[in-house]
DNA sequence: GATGAATGAGGGTTCATTCAT
DNA sequence: CATGAATGAACCCTCATTCAT
């Protein structure tokens, strides 16, 4: 089975680089050290491989919030502390696993749905968080999520991949200004 | 001249809706009423009028940013009214051109760079009325305008390609977000 | 009737330059500065245009070795004289008309044609020679005509072309050495 | 590697018989027996194939030139029939491999190059010989070399190629010839 | 578990040539 | 006399995929 693993391996590294179409079989299973047939020994196609890759990330990333949704109540943080933490652990997934990331989060025409998937999972969360009035009442929350997984989307890709921010750094500010806008509070 | 705009409409189409790739010149001419040599009166190869939408939607993109920036002294709308506005055209303009906007602003391997580029450009923007006293001078401004992009590349695809929003609303929504946050003023 | 003549004039640039596939009927008439459909007012096809500069060279050399026939009666020189005249005649041709050389001696289909008849003049010519015993009697005046029209066709591409000899003292060098051969003569 | 030469051996025949630019690959590989994509598992283009038919006859030419310099020494043949056994060796080899001599000798690009060559390496060896006062002091060799060339040139694709003649019998009047020329000779 | 050898299907591109004006 | 606009016909080439071994 080590095979299937260092084919899907390079094969993400490859799909990262170039795309789908620019990437082809025969590049991954060159830089395998295999030849073409024994690709399709682990893979029906070259579209099923693309799909295994991003059905795993999907998978990696709902496992995420679903690990962050166990813990709520032997919790001690404060809300934004826990919103950060989520956030933070999110964002080390990209950081960590950035081919994954390039292709399912970016590329792949599964893209979309996944970032709405995740967009209705924050807006559920931030829903719930509403109703204990910790959040204005009158905040549209499907904006609010649309915006976090576009602040996510854009700053993965260009302070975490460039690595010019850390998972926990990008976090903290993310968070910091979506809870208090730009405007000055006046009672500072 | 005609045949060329005529191209260069459906190209727009085939490659909004099936992606450089998997879009063809074949059927391109086909749609347009040509056949295929004459593609190559008007364009030298497919690369090159992709590049040509690409560009165009670049050139338009910009052009929108340098009127925004003409008008500020004989305005007397408040800040974040001129911001609501600037916004508001910018959504305008991927509402009424939804094929260039998918193409240039999400296909494109130059998306990047755009948006890059746009964020540069709000930046600065917001480094200036910074100075001035209007934001919290704390506020990383790189920060802000990367969320502000990413807001827009969410929401455009979501609810203005989809007609849930109009431009304006939109436009209103975001500002109103960016200024203030989540968490409730007190003195209201 | 001025532009047949320019087409027909950078046309035998561009065959002898690019040869007659990589020449495009594109490039001449541009070149010339019309547009396509110019050209099929004065030719019929790419081949036909080629055919008539192919005829054009083979009409100005065989009417070069007609003549060197008209004079011989009232000719007072020498044959080795006359012959050298007649060579130089044609070499100088090919000097003055490089493009329909290259065309018709080296490039064209019809080459071979063109060069077996040159033989078959000159073997006939010889033939009338020897038997006036001018030369030896066993010689096989058809090799002896295929070598020189071999001689011509590479001295010509090599010295004539490049300027590195003149017509006149090519002939001499080659007459010279037809006529007496590498051994030398003991009696000298 | 059988199919390789398969289509080796093919392709030289249809460039032979059609030219670079009339032969298409797809005529070769049906020929052969295979789809085209089996044409590009061993070459990658048509200009390839080409190059290394012309390569293959260069370095066949090249082979031969190098063995006739081996034996000197211990050869007890007079000067003259050395050079016929040269020359024949050189026609044989025209004759047993025509296809390829039409390609490397008459229609690439390459020819020019290679008949200059040929003509270098001739012209060395003459001088070589004039030293030791075989030939007449006078005797312009690069001229003696291109004329030796062009009858090669000629009589190959006259006499050779139509079975009119065969290696040694050409080679042996072509010696003869370049010998003692045209004139009689006094003494005899 | 792996491969050598081959292909089906299709795409981009070029060029001589024509028709209506 | 000349052209703007268009096309028919090919050709080279690529790539995912398979089959017999």
């Amino acid at each position: 089975m080590e095979s299937k693993e260092c084919l899907l391996s390079i094969a993400a590294e490859e799909f990262a680089e170039k795309g789908y179409f620019k990437a082809t079989i025969s590049t991954i299973v060159k830089r395998a050290g295999f030849t073409q047939p024994t690709f399709y020994l682990y893979f029906t196609s070259k579209e099923h491989i693309y799909s295994e890759l991003v059905q795993s990330f999907q998978e990696k990333l709902e496992q995420l919030t679903v690990d962050s949704r166990l813990e709520p109540e032997l919790n001690t943080d404060s809300l934004p502390e826990r919103i950060t933490k989520s956030l933070s652990a999110i964002l080390q997934f990209f950081a960590d696993h950035p081919h994954l990331t390039k292709i399912g989060f970016y590329e792949s025409e599964e893209a979309t749905n996944i970032k709405q998937s995740m967009v209705d999972q924050i807006r559920e969360n931030l829903i719930f968080e509403q109703q204990n009035n910790y959040f204005s009442g009158q905040l549209n929350m499907e904006l609010v999520a649309q915006v976090l997984v576009g602040a996510i989307e854009r700053l993965t890709i260009t302070k975490l991949f460039s690595n010019e921010a850390t998972a926990v750094g990008l976090a903290k500010e993310i968070v910091d200004f979506f809870l208090y806008g730009m405007v000055p509070r006046e009672t500072k």
